[in-house]
DNA sequence: AATAATTTTTAGATTAACCTAAAAAATATA
DNA sequence: TATATTTTTTAGGTTAATCTAAAAATTATT
């Protein structure tokens, strides 16, 4: 059945939605997403539910079927492939790419996409370390931890980041905090829970809580 | 000015018209190659005036404006560059790039449309020998002949299909004739101008007058 | 449990791009 | 030149996605 732009991004919203809870999702936070209105998201939710991609009871929020789920995770695939072409070999920056890819997500051609990850190696991750679901849409499970939630006197390595907006990931290039960074947590401020914190062996520099709630690590020692 | 996928093909057409003849293109020919009905077009000549994109009268006709010029040539550059892409990097035949660029013209980042012409060496033409317009909107002229006016026993270069169509392009594989292929005219003949040639020093075949029109070459002697 | 606050849905409009059918203008033909 | 034919436009509707304002349902609070 086709699809339009807007339909996809609707089930591309409520798939991220549904990735931080078990719950069902609600009209309003449907609606914060695709910075749209409540009543808008209303009609598109019947709509979604009479094509068999949503199972939605009104008053009662919002799940993806099996089907939108497919559908949500085929474009989560695009998306993220696209993102490692812009940087691997278009030269951009990993904050430069999340727009372009957003335009690029919604290309359809199976094989253009199967073409595309294979001319870049079969890539697992995107430059945020977020995972690339593969063709029959299996999402690896990366189980890592918020940097903000680790002990002092740790080791890890940054794995990935919880947000894609371009002034915070600025912000950790500016830091010098890129993805495979080695991260020594000397010591954490019980004042503002701010880090004291060793990156590629410089000298330690401070890390906010803010920042450190949206960086993703993997626990070396 | 924000502009619409759809009006963005309106202006390709009318551009594409507009290669063919000096006259103004008229609203029943703009329907055809858009796939619309006529009136259908005339909604939309009137709104593509107010733009300021085409200059249109009613029943006059329409022509482009210096503007909409230059957003039809970056739409084709856009096209062009991405076709070479698809063929050069992902690996498709030159017969199934169309319809994957038709979606790929409209992504919209100056910055990624200047960088992929980097990364593809700054093609001149695309898979089919059409002229990439530069960054600047200037396209080269090039004077090609229709296979179907050269005389006989002249020796010419293949440098360009005037279709893009898979049928079309699939025959021209089948008959080893691709971009660059050296061309012996051996005889025309009266009855059905046909063509008897020997493609790159093989056994001549004959071509229909049909594929002929379609095949533009450059004389080499 | 009753009321207040919030969330969600419905009702009724709007806009872009399209359609059909009828009217008007341009072009071709007798 | 008058009439016939073709082309183009106008008039009035449709659909997808949105909106605002009001109504209904749910959830929170006394």
């Amino acid at each position: 059945m086709a699809i339009s732009f807007t339909e996809e991004n609707y089930l591309k919203v409520i798939h991220r939605l549904s990735e931080a809870t078990s719950e069902d999702i609600s009209t309003n936070a449907v609606a914060e997403l695709m910075q749209t209105k409540a009543a808008s998201v209303t009609d598109m939710l019947r709509k979604l539910a009479e094509k068999g991609w949503v199972n939605y009871q009104k008053y009662q929020g919002v799940r993806l079927s099996a089907e939108g789920e497919k559908i949500a995770l085929s474009i989560v695939r695009k998306h993220r492939l696209w993102e490692v072409f812009l940087v691997d070999k278009m030269g951009f920056n990993w904050d430069e790419v999340h727009e372009i890819a957003e335009q690029l997500e919604h290309i359809e051609s199976d094989q253009l996409i199967n073409k595309l990850d294979e001319y870049l190696g079969f890539p697992k991750t995107d430059p945020h370390g977020d995972p690339i679901p593969n063709k029959d849409g299996i999402l690896p499970e990366l189980a890592y931890s918020h940097l903000s939630d680790i002990k002092a006197n740790k080791t890890c390595k940054l794995m990935g980041v919880a947000q894609d907006s371009a002034v915070f990931l600025q912000l950790l290039t500016k830091l010098h905090l890129s993805l495979g960074a080695k991260l020594d947590i000397q010591e954490i401020n019980e004042f503002d829970r701010s880090i004291f914190v060793s990156i590629n062996d410089a000298a330690p520099i401070f890390i906010s809580h803010e920042v450190a709630k949206n960086i993703l690590v993997k626990i070396l020692a």
